[in-house]
DNA sequence: CTAGACCTTGACGCCGACGTCAACGCCAGC
DNA sequence: GCTGGCGTTGACGTCGGCGTCAAGGTCTAG
């Protein structure tokens, strides 16, 4: 198949999938007309690609998932490298979980006094 | 005072004030001289401003903080305004922590999976 | 008088993940 | 043969929040 049809059928541009190619997370190969030719398993790739994109992965770090499927694994994850960046990742997800919840007590916090402050002013100054 | 003894006192470049500035988030009163000049509602000011990005605001959305505070009032966050981005923001912190909770869990699942996945893989090839 | 520590404006660089445009090649159907 | 719809490369634009020069002006201490 050839770029516009990959492009339909996992819902991204052409432009995405050939700075995708440009990044090395797809295959550069060509047909006869120098077209880009793609198979099945680029569009598992590309699917992974979105879905771990989807749960805020950078492209880089979909990388070593990718390699994974590329080297015949059945599950991208499955790889040591994809553990690792998986690991990570939960462990990253987990800390700003973390943090926001911190941010988001400071916020209630900040909607109280602030609130508080228009109450009182608005006792002295009707 | 000039720009650098505000940068110290609060902490930050420069570069980042003269950037407050060309987004309207600070005066550019100047003296004689043209050196910026600031006082210490400026300081105040800019700490508002650092603290709300602490907090995941953008510049654009401290600016009625920043409005508020220059309007005269004590509290940074008891105009109108900037009650209503407080409680917008609230709002997207809770949609983070609830989207990012949801990440954890899918995340959570599929190193399960991977990880069952390698042990099949080392039981039936050693 | 001069060094050097401050200040000024202007402009380009960076990061990530593409969007968008230009200018062209290839191929099918009429 | 010509139009239209695909494809190609190259390169610049976007968004935010500044960093980092460069080329100068200003003020103060020695």
């Amino acid at each position: 198949m050839r770029i516009g049809e990959l492009a339909d059928r996992v819902g991204v541009s052409t432009r995405t999938l050939r700075h995708y190619e440009s990044l090395g997370l797809l295959p550069g190969r060509r047909g006869s007309n120098g077209y880009r030719v793609y198979d099945d398993a680029d569009v598992r790739a590309v699917r992974e690609i979105r879905m771990l994109v989807g749960l805020g992965f950078a492209l880089e770090e979909t990388r070593p998932f990718v390699d994974c499927l590329r080297a015949g694994h059945e599950r991208a994850g499955s790889c040591p490298d994809s553990l690792a960046v998986l690991r990570r990742k939960i462990a990253e997800v987990d800390e700003s979980v973390d943090r926001l919840r911190r941010v988001r007590a400071e916020l209630g916090d900040q909607l109280v006094e602030a609130t508080h402050a228009r109450c009182e002013f608005s006792l002295f100054s009707p």
